[in-house]
DNA sequence: GTTACGATGTAGTCAGTGACAACATGAGTC
DNA sequence: GACTCATGTTGTCACTGACTACATCGTAAC
């Protein structure tokens, strides 16, 4: 009749909640103690999972970027050179636009300070694969007088900020981000096309 | 020979010690208690000046686009056209990494989720700024036919990611960051050129 | 001059938090 | 059936943001 002294799976409920409270209330306001009063579970019982705070968003964050890639790896099936490229960069902000509150998770200076040996390799591999894709659209045509380091800068950027913009981080009218939901693509196309 | 019983200028020694405060250890180890004790006052002093921290936090955001205004400002002087919009984004992206610290709280949600009508309306007068810039340079040759919306989500999106980039949220590797340093201004003319 | 007032700083307190240590529980193993 | 060890609990500590009541002092009216 009562609860059961092991939760089960408490670790996955911790880090699925955790992303819901984010979204809801923004890093700031992420507690332990909170998440363990939502699960009904003793106000301790977290730190068998996650030994601080900063764990606990580091795991989070390797979830994101996990979910990130997946997202990106999908896209990239269906096309090659250039498009593959295209493809890529609407998915990571697509995947952004879905998952607001991990992207921003992942944007957060203050939760990457801490980030793990894990979780900047995974960034790190991120960002080879988008270099390898570069240079398989240089060498198939697409720009390829320019700097790979400057193409990397300049795609990197737009898409990050592209994300950053229409996840209302920056100008946070509504009308504003829903107008510029339908330009994305164009914005995009100024540099791929 | 005691310290005086009024501080002289406290709130302005909040605001700085703060910023000092947040580019060491972020905004999450920013605590209005050891901000008192840095500036020998008691607990409670930084309560007369800002009621709570996202208050002394949103006063940090609007000297920060002050600053920021400040500087595109006196970039665009120089230049018309395309060339003044060019000096703007260049400008924007060396502010950002010349205070870091106060570009991550400009870029932060939390901090964000919170701003007072004051801070939002300098975001909005800022972006219609650029609006406005964007139209001259059509006017005068540059894009004529793209879209304006596109050509100002392109314009932030570039920007902000270049300076988040840069101000290094997403790829923390100092090595990339100095290469890319030199890559700026030939990444932002793949868009301007 | 002194008196009243308002702005600024102080002292004390409260609930909430992250972190840690010591202990309890129970599933799986030999 | 005893052992073990991952998982959860209880108790505690220092720290924080926020609030309240009180102290100090510049200023300006009288």
């Amino acid at each position: 009749m009562n609860a059961p002294y092991h939760h089960g799976n408490l670790r996955q409920a911790l880090l699925d909640r955790a992303i819901e409270t984010l979204s809801e209330k923004g890093v700031e306001h992420l507690s332990l103690r909170a998440l363990a009063r939502d699960l009904g579970v003793s106000h301790a019982a977290p730190l068998r999972h996650f030994a601080t705070k900063a764990d606990l968003l580091n795991a989070i964050a390797i979830e994101g970027v996990g979910s990130l890639v997946a997202a990106t790896d999908q896209a990239a099936e269906a096309a090659s050179g250039v498009k593959r490229l295209r493809a890529m960069a609407l998915a990571y902000v697509d995947w952004a636009m879905a998952n607001a509150a991990l992207h921003q998770i992942l944007r957060n200076p203050d939760v990457m300070r801490h980030a793990s040996d894990d979780l900047t390799k995974m960034l790190t591999t991120f960002a080879e694969a988008q270099r390898r894709e570069i240079a398989t659209a240089q060498s198939q045509g697409w720009r390829p007088d320019e700097h790979p380091d400057v193409l990397f800068l300049h795609l990197v950027s737009l898409t990050a900020g592209t994300a950053v913009v229409m996840t209302g981080d920056v100008y946070r009218d509504p009308v504003m981000t829903s107008l510029a939901k339908d330009r994305v693509a164009a914005s995009l196309d100024l540099f791929f096309g």
